[in-house]
DNA sequence: AGCAAATTATAGCCATTGCTATAATAACTC
DNA sequence: GAGTTATTATAGCAATGGCTATAATTTGCT
């Protein structure tokens, strides 16, 4: 059909092998977001009420208390928390380690949104999804930003 | 346990109803984004190979061919695409609409991060995950920021 | 202490998105 | 045009992340 190789891309499509990259990429972002969503809620409510219940995981998530308790077993296994049955959860060292990383990549995308005349509401939002997927660089690139804005 | 009230919260845990709405949209965007990758990027090899087939949306998203037939037989259903056993797919005017509407969106992103001194491999990589979780204000935030940098 | 209310644990369901294996069909080559 | 190769369709499995309903346990009140 094409003769030998493709007559002038002229669309945005690009090497396959890059393009498979970035979703796969983007798949594991996936994978591992919901995890970070969780030890970063955890950290939060621990420095604000000296607990986490299942209960305040669940109002802020939005999602059922049994979904929680589903997650936090998984949270536990992957050794980022601490739980004994009918109590709150800790964080282990990992977990604690983990949530700071989160806290701060968060905290940096929200600024980053708002110095570039974003609403807060919307910022918030948005920082929520996008900051999984803020490779190293990237946010790198963001704190540059913040700090020659000053 | 804890004397009526809080003691000043002085981490960053905002309103629960704020955030549980942040959480809902982000898991809202999930839902939505993997049908927009499918619709971008058949609208992409339509563009640059006059057909979309099975195995060349496998290859650049990096799945296997039967998760693709399946994605498709929902696109299909959501009438976004038409299709025909054993043949490649077609958008409709829908999904026609969509894909223009992902890849002017995807397109902005990528940009951005580029203009903001991101080398273009990892823009590419971080643009795939970030552009379904903006929202309109932050996309024009970022098409005045680099109307700007002209 | 004892009872009611709140919280956590568990069981069992569903939808989504991946996979492999294999059957059916189309495309290509000779 | 017949056979090989490539592609698509389908069946069936697994992991993930939701849900409701209900049992078990703790907390709080009197």
């Amino acid at each position: 059909m094409k003769p030998t190789k493709a007559p002038a891309p002229e669309s945005t499509l690009v090497d396959a092998d890059t393009h498979m990259e970035s979703f796969r990429q983007t798949r594991h972002n996936r994978r591992t977001e919901l995890i970070e969503d969780y030890v970063e809620l955890i950290a939060d409510l621990i420095a604000d009420r000296g607990e986490a219940r299942q209960v305040d995981i669940a109002q802020r998530l939005g999602v059922a208390q049994p979904t929680v308790a589903k997650m936090l077993k998984r949270l536990a296994a992957e050794g980022l928390i601490q739980q004994r049955p009918y109590r709150g959860v800790f964080l282990t060292e990992a977990g604690a380690g983990l949530a700071e990383k989160s806290r701060e990549r968060h905290q940096v995308v929200e600024s980053f949104l708002c110095a570039l005349g974003i609403s807060p509401e919307i910022a918030r939002v948005d920082a929520e999804g996008i900051e999984h997927h803020v490779s190293l660089e990237t946010l790198n690139a963001f704190r540059d930003f913040l700090r020659k804005r000053e």
